[in-house]
DNA sequence: ACTCTTTCTTATCTAAAGTTAACGATTTGG
DNA sequence: CCAAATCGTTAACTTTAGATAAGAAAGAGT
């Protein structure tokens, strides 16, 4: 299957798509592709820009005193922007743990689908406002949580991650070192 | 200044109302009062529910092994909903950290309103956005510090909270027991 | 004023995370 | 095929959080 007809299969799972619809989508030359550990987006960059991972893996990260702190990993299907504030400058990083296919938009042709296709508004509201519930209820579920717990939670409901990412990532992601990661695993196999 | 033109003033923030607009917000009978201590959402009430504060402070939480644990608290102009999906069941509760005035919506609502003045669409998609990214953001910083630099985090940014809300609940806000939130502060104290 | 609750602090002990460093194992690049 | 970098584990030690209990301080209700 190509990278259009995955958008494609992606968007109609809300709602079907007129061959005119399509057509515009196709001509807005949105696809690109990124190599393994290519840096997609830097601290200090413009935010006019949305990323939509069609296929592969991004992680988000912040350097901090010299080190890098992931913050997030997005795949298959999921979006990420720097900022709402397209006239501000993002405070992360992004790179690629695989090589990905990513969709590559900015607001002036977002402007565009819109007022061509009003109805996509309306998705866009309803995706947004999915995405915040996610967003926050992960956020909930991780204070909620110890680092042990968390990572359960992870393994549980993100197999693929564990399986993806190196582990040192997963660790920031868990807020915590990969020192403390390594002696979660060794307590959690010794239990079993 | 009454409830009504509170809400005008802070819609108007981001586009001006016409007569008639305003009109059918006044018609919805959207404005509730609850006094301190109220509950206003429990475990397992339906979610087709959307609050906004007007005036005053909320706070959310989960009871987990009968202990309550705070998740957020939404103070003047902010709103949350239980779930975006509107048939599932809400997980946590709200009550009233003070005496509040709260604007209480629904989907039935929200789409009669969005059927008459398309362009709120627009509105909800932005403001829906950018909370998104600031829940995002927040999820960020608080995975990227340890629970002082998170107290010392909110009282830089959210000083109000800290002021009209009992320590405990800030405690368990910021992800530990009120036992160490006191530590914390004893350590900080001492610094200075 | 008095009681009862709520709220916060303090102390003790235990458990876990942070820090640093050292050691293999694996991967990467020449 | 070797050298270098990356990645994960382990260990020693320090710091901090969790659990529990006890007590002080402040508020609420009678």
């Amino acid at each position: 299957m190509n990278s259009e007809s995955k958008l494609f299969d992606y968007i109609e799972q809300f709602m079907p798509l007129t061959a005119e619809e399509r057509s515009v989508l196709s001509e807005f030359n949105l696809f690109h592709f990124f190599e393994k550990g290519m840096v997609i987006l830097e601290e200090g960059d413009n935010t006019d820009i949305n990323f939509f991972v069609l296929e592969g893996c991004v992680r988000c990260y912040y350097i901090v005193d010299g080190e890098e702190k992931t913050t997030a990993f997005y795949t298959e299907n999921e979006n990420f922007a720097p900022d709402v504030d397209i006239h501000a400058k993002s405070k992360f990083y992004a790179s690629c743990v695989e090589n990905s296919i990513i969709l590559v938009s900015d607001s002036k042709m977002e402007k565009v689908f819109f007022e061509k296709f009003p109805r996509f508004e309306t998705l866009c509201r309803l995706l947004s406002e999915r995405l915040l519930a996610k967003v926050k209820s992960d956020f909930d579920i991780f204070k909620l949580s110890s680092p042990e717990e968390r990572y359960i939670h992870l393994v549980e409901n993100r197999p693929d991650l564990i399986q993806r990412v190196p582990q040192h990532f997963i660790a920031s992601y868990l807020g915590i070192t990969p020192v403390s990661l390594s002696r979660i695993r060794g307590r959690l196999a010794k239990k079993v």
